[in-house]
DNA sequence: GTGATATCGTTGGACATCCAACGATCTTTT
DNA sequence: AAAAGATCGTTGGATGTCCAACGATATCAC
């Protein structure tokens, strides 16, 4: 069990061998090595392209899949704190600070004082935030669905499923 | 092909509402709305878990996932380049500046003036950063071993595949 | 050859992100 | 109720990332 991914990877290795030291073209392909089959390079190679692919998508809105999400969780759950949302986003809680000082600062949300713990927000969406929503949501679903047809409408399930999987079991503290 | 997503994410968050407004627990589940089903949302999540997870298992070699890719190119490649390099590794160019400075004061990656072409350079493992590489060669071996527990090993090929196709694609300029 | 264009690595500015530490507030202990 | 501890959002510092612009060098057009 322990040698499935580097097994496979040392065979890839053998069947890629380096170019010519000398003879180095920038359009030449690259070596990967034990990278090419590895899950987490590819999982970064991946998560990039999307990103920018969405940013490219959702330009001229100025909200980036960033602020898209965060947009949407607050919609989805109105009155949720920075902490929780944090926490659902998958990012630290200091991050949230500026983003969502952005937000506000744009009229996208609202940041309410709550009398039953004083020391955190309720954040919810203004109207403006709702229509910037709407507007992000069709946007990603464009995106959603050349995601789609990249992976394949069959495969779709099985693949979100895994990565789901990977972000629960490894989220915290990875047990062996 | 332009709803597959959109509507599915739709009944997705008809079946998951909102919670009562005031009684939000901070540990409660998050209404995720469309983005429970959302690709690009989980890849973000998934990669994020993952990095972190294996940047704990290489812990004490001071050198994370992001450096580790680094070492096993240029280990793959002598002689690239820092353009070849850096869209090999998917980032800027001018991220690897500095990454690459540091790995050069650490002793562990060469930057050669080349004849052919000076404005570039030919980048080089040391012995020391082949010791690295191989050392951290081994702790990858396990974060992937973990991650292919977690994804099932028949499914793996499957799923790097599509991570494959997803950068690919996307790469550049999304053709629709 | 000489001038226009392209490419290499670097720099500067702008963000996003993490972690550790902080003051304010809430909860638990005693 | 007072003290001790936990949690909320913010701050500060460090790093990684992108983009645009730059000087140095290479290549192309003529």
């Amino acid at each position: 069990m322990t040698r499935t991914a580097a097994a496979r990877a040392e065979q890839e290795t053998a069947a890629a061998p380096a170019l010519p030291e000398a003879a180095r073209d920038p359009a030449e392909p690259v070596a990967y090595g034990p990278l090419a089959e590895w899950v987490g390079f590819h999982l970064r190679m991946a998560q990039t392209a999307s990103f920018s692919a969405f940013a490219r998508e959702a330009d001229g809105i100025a909200v980036g899949p960033g602020r898209f999400a965060l947009l949407t969780l607050i919609g989805h759950n109105p009155g949720i704190s920075q902490t929780a949302l944090s926490r659902a986003n998958g990012r630290d809680k200091s991050t949230l600070t500026p983003a969502l000082d952005d937000l506000v600062r744009r009229g996208l949300v609202r940041r309410e004082r709550v009398a039953r713990d004083r020391r955190s927000y309720a954040l919810r969406l203004t109207p403006e935030g709702e229509a910037a929503l709407q507007e992000l949501t069709a946007r990603a679903a464009r995106h959603e669905a050349n995601l789609d047809r990249i992976i394949g409408p069959k495969e779709r399930a099985r693949f979100v499923k895994i990565l789901k999987r990977i972000a629960g079991e490894l989220g915290d503290a990875a047990g062996g």
